[in-house]
DNA sequence: GAGGACCTTTGCATGAGTGCACAGACTATG
DNA sequence: CATAGTCTGTGCACTCATGCAAAGGTCCTC
């Protein structure tokens, strides 16, 4: 590199100087040791021959040419970031098993997502798993988790994707010519205890209710679209299923949030990387109740 | 800097192998070598997970990716030369006063440096001050002291450019048929007392030696060069002067470090910075009495 | 078919870049 | 006035990027 020739690697260091008015600043924007930040500065004002700061003693200003690199700068960094974006785990050739871990409800209403992943990378071999035991992903069963829960794992890289709501739900014609008291409720067996399901399902049904009980929240969601009882369901069932009917507005202390969590070191992985930021993308995307996404 | 971040300066590597279509073309291009270019390729590659080019027996051709990361990548390669001429290139637009102040005589052995200078940045109006007194630079009088010292002051930018140093010398006709105790010493008024050249003039001097006194270095050289006598110099005088004969070796125990020195304040300015770098290379390279620059 | 010119890829040694630890300066607070 | 928190700046040791040397492949020319 010639002596006169700035090093592009110098860019974001000067960058991060200017925004931050600091060394230090600079440092901790960039997580390098802030005696780097210092002798990149030195470096590029030599090779420049051209003085980008004023040293004061509470830290570094632009000068008249250091405001110029960084009107400049600013342009150039937002241009690496869109290379960065638009190619970064675009992998057309990513290959391999993908294991996700996630609930049968959202599995079906996830649909879209996995179709058009799979489409962009046929390649990928997706394990949709759907036990609805909690998994232990120190275990490697999977690679990226997505499920509903309020306590989402410490150290582990989490996303919060958007609240899910839950709220009773039955076939319109079964409503018919039927009192409260007469409802049949069908449960879910007794593995999700306290959960919001089974809170808002006790605030409703009645005593001595008939139930039934099932194992699966799709199970729950074909009974009750069979007109077998009333159930409570996430809301991103019940909802755009023309047939049923919600009995009870939605009350948001029950939400609970919808994380993607995938282990930090797995995500080292391109194909897990890919997934991540595209499902991320594709779910918030589909707004409240996944309601973009026509119910299957 | 995080694994799926790619780092800035793979992206002139990148643009050089799109060029080129080879490993071996960029190295050329870049002047760097071709096992470089190709694990910045594979470092781009692996972080950004995607496929930059395929790999042919002839060389490396684009990918869809490849092209699209060539388009943007070109913009930014733009915008980085922009900021280079506009910042790098302001050494061709410096301009303003640049005061130097030094001795009589090194403004004579440095006149090839100054020249050059002068030609390269023909809009900066040289002030070479050689007032033998010494200045303060607090005061502001000079931007940059070229000047033989043992004691730089402290907080002020030095750089130690190389060892002076003196000896007597005479016109060859003079010493001929003349004893050394006949000898007409050339001596400098007081100012500089115990300084190299008084010292080493006390010990070959004889203690009734007639003397001629004179004000200046150069004034001293003029005379010796007129025959009129004996002077301690320093040897960048006295060497490469065809006419002068050295009575003795130099001692190194007399020799005194030249320092450049500029105030730090001062040395942001752009032309005190280019003008500090560019003096340095010169005289530095110019070799032991400045060997490569003729005599005057 | 041999040789030359071009290319890619890899192991090893070296030096440049970086982090660490330290020192010093300045400012605000008790 | 002492202390804490922030900052800049530097010497030293270590890590990793780079160049060097080597190996192997393909294609073209004689």
């Amino acid at each position: 590199m010639s002596a006169q020739t700035m090093d592009w690697s110098d860019i974001p260091y000067v960058l991060a100087v200017c925004e931050t008015g600091s060394l230090s600043g600079a440092a901790r924007y960039l997580d390098v040791n802030h005696s780097t930040v210092f002798r990149r500065i030195e470096g590029v004002e030599s090779r420049l021959g051209v003085t980008l700061f004023e040293r004061l003693s509470h830290g570094y200003v632009m000068t008249a040419a250091g405001e110029h690199f960084y009107q400049q700068g600013i342009e150039l960094k937002e241009g690496v970031t869109r290379i960065q974006r638009e190619l970064g785990g675009q992998d057309l050739r990513l290959e391999g098993a993908l294991t996700v871990t996630t609930t049968d409800s959202l599995l079906h209403r996830l649909t879209p997502v996995f179709l058009e992943f799979q489409q962009l990378y046929p390649d990928v071999e997706l394990r949709l798993l759907t036990d609805i035991r909690r998994f232990d992903l120190g275990q490697m069963d999977a690679e990226v988790a997505i499920r509903p829960t309020r306590n989402p794992p410490e150290h582990w890289i989490g996303r919060n994707l958007l609240p899910i709501a839950y709220a009773a739900y039955a076939h319109s014609n079964y409503l018919q010519g039927m009192a409260p008291e007469e409802y049949r409720w069908i449960l879910i067996d007794d593995i999700l205890n306290r959960s919001p399901m089974n809170r808002i399902t006790a605030e409703h049904k009645a005593m001595s209710a008939p139930v039934i009980i099932t194992s699966s929240v799709m199970g729950m969601f074909d009974l009750v679209r069979a007109g077998m009882g009333v159930a409570v369901l996430p809301c991103y069932m019940g909802e755009n299923t023309p047939e049923l009917a919600r009995l009870h507005e939605p009350e948001p202390k029950y939400n609970v949030d919808l994380w993607m969590l995938a282990h930090p070191d797995i995500r080292r992985s391109a194909r897990v990387h890919a997934f991540f930021e595209f499902a991320t993308a594709r779910i918030r995307d589909a707004g409240p109740d996944f309601s973009s996404w026509k119910q299957a």
